[in-house]
DNA sequence: CTGAACATGTAATTAGTTACATGATTTC
DNA sequence: GAAATCATGTAACTAATTACATGTTCAG
C-alpha cells in the first residue's frame, strides 16, 4: 500500500523521500503513514523495479536530495491499481478496542481515565482536521498545478477523518456514561 | 498485538486455536483480524515463552486438537499490559481512503461505483452487528462463567462498529451527492 | 458426490517498526 | 547553547500475508 501512496503522491510531481514523508505526514497519515525508514527503502526498491528515477542534487549549505521522478512504468503501475476497484471492506486495526474489548476486569476508575485521555487526543485531531479543511488544503493545492480534480477527493479524505473523530468522540461519552452508571 | 488478543480470550477458558481463530472472526475481527497461520504461530511461540501450556486432545472421529491454556506468567503479562494505558491516538490503515485519497483523475463513473459498493458492503456488515447486538453477545456470554462484567465492554466495541459503519455510509452518501453536482 | 466445517501446521514472502548512525543550518 | 528542521540511509527485528500441505466427517 506504500508503494502506491509514494507513487500517487509522485504523480503529482517528483519529490525527495524527505518530502514525501512530509507529504504523508499532512495528508494521509491519519488513515496511512509511514516511517521514513520505510519509505527510503520502498524508493530504492522501486527504482530497481523501474518504476521511478531518482537524481541526486547537491546542495551548498542545505543537505543533499534525491529526487524521485516518476517512469512512464511507474504511471502505468499506479493507473492500474487505480482502476481495479476494491470489492471487500477495508480492514482495520484499532489497538484501543482491543483494549476495551478486554478490560472487563480491569480497575473501572482506569478504564474511565484511559478513555477520558483518549477523548482529549480525539479532540485534538478534531481541531486539526478543521483547521486542514479552512486552510491546508487550499495551500497544497495552490503550490502544484494540475491538482483542482484532486481537491474534492482529499478533502472527502479530511471530511471522513472529522467524522470518524466525532463518532469516536461520542461513542467514548456514551461508553462513559453507561460505566458510570452500573 | 494478537498476542494480547490471545491472552486474552484464553483468560476466559483454554482453547485450540481453531476455537480462537472462530472467536476472533465473531468478535474482534472487525478491528483486529488474524490469519490462522499467524495464530498457530504465535500460540507456539507463547508456549516456547511460557505463557501458555498445551495439551493434545486425541479425538476419534474428529481431528486432534490442541488445547492452550494461560499460565501464571501468560496471565501476568496481560495483566501488565492492561494496566499500561495507552496515551497515543491508534494508528489506522484504512486501504480504500488511500484509493479515495487519489482518484482525482480517475473516470467519475468508476469512482461512483466503487463507493456505492463500498456502501453495500458497509450496509451488510452493519446488519451483523445488529444482530450480534441482539442474540450474539447473550449466547456467548452465556457460554463461559465469570464473563457477565466482559459483557458491557464486548457490547463497547460492537458499538463503535455499528457507529463505524453509520458514519462510513453517511461519509459515502455525502461524497456521492458532492461528485454528482459537479 | 460436493462442499462446508473441523483441525493443524510450515514455508516463503512482504510489510512495518525500532534502533542505529551522521551531520549541517537556522531559530529561539 | 539547545532544539528544531533539513536530509538520508542501513540493520535488526517483529508482524502479517499468502501459499503450500493434509485429512476426516457430516449434511444436502
Amino acid at each position: 500500500m506504500l508503494k502506491q501512496i509514494l507513487l500517487g503522491f509522485l504523480s503529482y510531481h517528483s519529490m525527495s523521500g524527505y518530502d514525501l514523508k512530509s507529504a504523508i505526514d499532512l495528508s494521509t497519515a491519519h488513515f496511512w503513514h509511514a516511517h521514513h525508514s520505510q519509505i527510503y527503502t520502498i524508493l530504492r526498491q522501486m527504482e530497481q523495479n523501474g518504476l521511478v528515477t531518482s537524481q541526486l542534487i547537491e546542495g551548498e549549505s542545505q543537505p543533499d536530495r534525491r529526487v524521485y521522478s516518476l517512469t512512464p512504468a511507474g504511471e502505468k503501475e499506479l493507473q492500474t491499481w487505480l482502476d481495479r476497484p476494491m470489492t471487500e471492506l477495508p480492514t482495520m486495526k484499532e489497538a484501543f478496542m482491543v483494549r476495551m474489548f478486554f478490560s472487563g476486569k480491569r480497575d473501572k476508575a482506569s478504564v474511565l481515565n484511559e478513555l477520558r485521555f483518549q477523548r482529549e487526543l480525539h479532540v485534538q485531531r478534531l481541531g486539526f482536521f478543521k483547521m486542514m479543511m479552512d486552510q491546508g488544503l487550499q495551500n497544497a493545492a495552490r503550490r502544484y498545478p494540475n491538482t483542482e480534480s484532486d481537491v474534492p477527493f482529499w478533502k472527502a479524505t479530511l471530511r471522513l477523518g472529522e467524522m470518524y473523530d466525532e463518532v469516536y468522540i461520542a461513542w467514548i461519552n456514551e461508553t462513559i456514561a453507561g460505566l458510570e452508571k452500573e
